[in-house]
DNA sequence: TAAACCCCTAGCCATTTGGCTAGGAAGGGA
DNA sequence: TCCCTTCCTAGCCAAATGGCTAGGGGTTTA
């Protein structure tokens, strides 16, 4: 029941004392000690640092300057700020490799993820253990990492998703809420302070970078990218 | 960063060398070695068994005999295989104590497991490593154990739920999916070989059964209940 | 300072809904 | 057999929506 390979030590890909520091990023305890147990099973590896939030990840990042983050873009309401961190990094700390471990695959976030710089993208649902630990280590030395599923998705994104999810402002997310819930446009006009016609202009605007015609489909596509929490 | 509140080992509640023998059923790699991990700080739980399929979990309980199975029921595409299982356990296997660990909370999952007798659920994004280990303890005391905000959705569910989920007809559901994408009614006819008015008695009676008054509210419960794969 | 966004408002019109009443037909139990 | 459920169809009408065009004001940024 315990057997896994056993821990291949350093191979000398760098110099035998160094270790592949890492962030582990995830809201979920069982996911985060999961991670680290996995990767500390092989002696190259330590997890530096552990954070839960936006913040958590950006400062850690910042105070360890780890090799490699490895990041569930979600860990809060919003998927996009945790696209904005893929950013973030890439830009400012280019030593430090991102690896996205997702709960869902989702074409437009994969999408956008790798589009943002970042080199590692796995579905925590299909790994393998020894899937993860290779990955680590490949994003580290600067391949590009794309679990099953993955590729497939980059493969049909690439071209059609080009302009589709260029981020939805907060007025147009709230009203995409308050439409899946049922409210009508002027139910949602007295709820937001504003006329009936700027929630139509909301709409209409959301709807358009969404590539929908109704707001039924808008509600499913939304709920689908993960953006209704 | 690794503190947990030390073994408290045996307490003596039970004989002091024996321990609590565990089942891990999770798809998911890192969310079994995260739970074996947690619960191994203590000396008194050992994990005796892990499962990926629903299929793997009966004979892992069959042949160890477990006093806890801890369990996500979304272990494939049918999460009602997953509420089948607990069936199983909680008539045939009663000396082993089901905990649910589920990645998101669904009112009508939250209810139906434990109308089938599950003594435990929680939320993986909520809960605490030391509130993992504790609940195992508690659960296998034959306490009932729930998660945060898992209380609040059998309180509300409990009452409303009851008749609110009678179950989409598969035709509902074949209509719900088409809405979702946004298809008007008259697409949907034409999809499905039926006429409009098909398509708006099957939406009236959905949207009667999941208490919606417009289509996207409609999408939003269904996808919120998980009914949208 | 202009360009680029975001937010707000107005009105028009064809279509699509939501909600209702009122049927018929087929299959599974009690 | 009768009852219940699911599935199918029809028509009506008020209300809501989708798709436009055409504005104004505010902030940030190049």
């Amino acid at each position: 029941m315990a057997n896994e390979g056993r821990p291949d030590v350093s191979l000398g890909r760098r110099s035998p004392m160094a270790s592949t520091r890492i962030v582990v990023a995830d809201r979920n305890v069982i996911n985060r000690v999961g991670i680290r147990s996995i990767l500390e099973r092989n002696a190259g590896f330590a997890v530096v640092a552990e954070a839960t939030t936006y913040e958590a990840v950006m400062d850690a990042v910042d105070e360890h300057g780890p090799d490699v983050l490895i990041i569930d873009l979600d860990l809060g309401d919003d998927t996009t700020r945790g696209l904005k961190i893929c950013d973030d990094i890439t830009e400012n700390y280019p030593s430090t490799k991102v690896m996205v471990l997702a709960n869902t695959l989702n074409e437009m976030i994969v999408v956008e993820a790798l589009r943002r710089g970042v080199t590692g993208y796995l579905s925590k649902d299909e790994v393998r253990a020894d899937e993860l630990s290779k990955g680590v280590k490949a994003v580290q030395d600067g391949e590009t990492v794309l679990g099953k599923g993955v590729g497939n998705i980059v493969a049909r994104g690439l071209g059609s998703v080009r302009g589709q999810m260029e981020h939805l402002t907060d007025r147009e997310l709230d009203v995409i809420r308050a439409v899946s819930k049922g409210m009508s446009n002027k139910q949602i006009a007295v709820l937001m302070y504003i006329t009936e016609s700027t929630v139509k202009f909301h709409l209409q605007n959301a709807s358009k970078k969404l590539g929908t015609h109704k707001r039924a489909e808008l509600v499913g596509r939304a709920h689908a990218a993960g953006l209704l929490k």
